[in-house]
DNA sequence: TTACACAGAATAATCGATATTTTCCGCAGG
DNA sequence: CCTGCGGAAAATATCGATTATTCTGTGTAA
């Protein structure tokens, strides 16, 4: 039980990456709870890594609105707030609309497959950790997404979707029994993408957005956050 | 004129905070090539501050998608493209119309001053520095938005704002002969701004951004661009 | 001639120590 | 009781030097 946190892929890739992948994961998944402060020194003994590709990694994770930097006193965690949720949810649904059609509209093969085979993992990993889940998840939208040549809109949704989950960690896996609802609507989604029909397939996204969005929605407004 | 290149502001805030700000600038002016590689020893020396600092400043940049960080080999400006300017206009478009929207719809007396007062401070400044003009320009057009209660995506549109004032930098400024247009359009958007009509300033809005996009799109087909 | 390997130089990344700034707490004065 | 003012303690920000990595050019062998 003692695997430190950091331990990710040891020394793959520059201290700064690991750091930024490391702390990225723990806000996300609420390990580091919203407005937290994020002390140099704490980072540095969890992570075992210098300050230099600390608050590298701190300035990156700044653009992904997911740590606030405030100018000579250290960085914070992003609050969260119904608005800052509702405010996620319409700017999904308004790129991903877009990346989608645009998706759809560049449609070949390669990228049909891809979509089938990420939402066949993603199925199959239903039932085991979460967190493996959870990124097999994102990989199935960002499939949905990624044949738009259009590599800022795809960056946009790509923090966007991040910043939602997070509300879904911070929510606990109290939603699991929509599990059911939720598989549906991602076979119809992938239906109407194998079908070319663009009109059908943002519908049904957006219609799915909508939904847990409204679900979290209600939990955050009762105060259920954990 | 021993003033170094950075010494606007010389001692205000961190030397991160002024960094950023130089460099931003430099980059959005073209003063340094898009696809530049951009050396951490040279820039040093430029900004004299130090590699921490600078390496800071790069990483936020990142998030703006002015730099691209390659992991283990330093730093780059981003590059230009024909694409990536379509894609910044079509980004701006959607997003710009929603915030202004949004604005309008939560007008109020102050915001509609502080609109009229940028709109009066861009046009004294018209004849004067290119550089103070493009600040208070921005001003302007952000100022419009400024009401929509939607941090991130005031913060997009302020990213993509100056991803697309880059291009009309590195155009030079043979645009001038347009500004009389230019003008009319402006004073259009802000009167139907005070009229609250929603419709009509996105429209407007919308209009603008057209065609200033397709005049520079021309000068980008044809290689024109400095 | 091309492909490859290697050494040396250049550059990026990181660390440890120092300087600067903010925060916190107690105390005096209103 | 509240407010404002030091001054120590904590935390941030920055610097200079060290380490690790990538790049470049040259020579050798197939």
């Amino acid at each position: 039980m003692n695997k430190a946190p950091t331990d990710l892929a040891s020394t793959e890739g520059s201290a700064t990456q690991r750091a930024y992948q490391t702390l990225r994961q723990m806000i996300v998944t609420g390990e580091l709870r919203p407005g937290e402060k994020l002390k140099i020194h704490g980072l540095k003994d969890r992570l075992n890594t210098g300050a230099s590709p600390l608050r590298e990694a701190l300035s990156l994770l700044t653009s992904d609105n997911l740590v606030e930097r405030h100018d000579q006193r250290g960085f914070t965690t992003a609050e969260i707030s119904t608005q800052n949720f509702q405010e996620i949810l319409l700017l999904r649904s308004t790129l991903e609309d877009l990346a989608l059609r645009e998706s759809i509209a560049n449609a070949t093969q390669e990228w049909e497959e891809e979509v089938v085979l990420s939402h066949h993992r993603m199925l199959r990993a239903e039932s085991g950790d979460q967190v493996v889940f959870e990124q097999l998840h994102k990989a199935f939208h960002m499939a949905l997404l990624a044949n738009a040549a259009s590599p800022i809109m795809l960056k946009y949704c790509s923090q966007l979707y991040d910043l939602n989950i997070r509300y879904r960690y911070l929510a606990g896996s109290g939603l699991s029994y929509q599990r059911r609802d939720v598989r549906e609507e991602h076979k119809n989604i992938v239906d109407a993408v194998v079908a070319r029909d663009a009109e059908t397939a943002s519908i049904r996204l957006l219609q799915h957005y909508k939904r847990t969005g409204d679900y979290l929605a209600g939990l955050l407004g009762e105060g259920k956050l954990a």
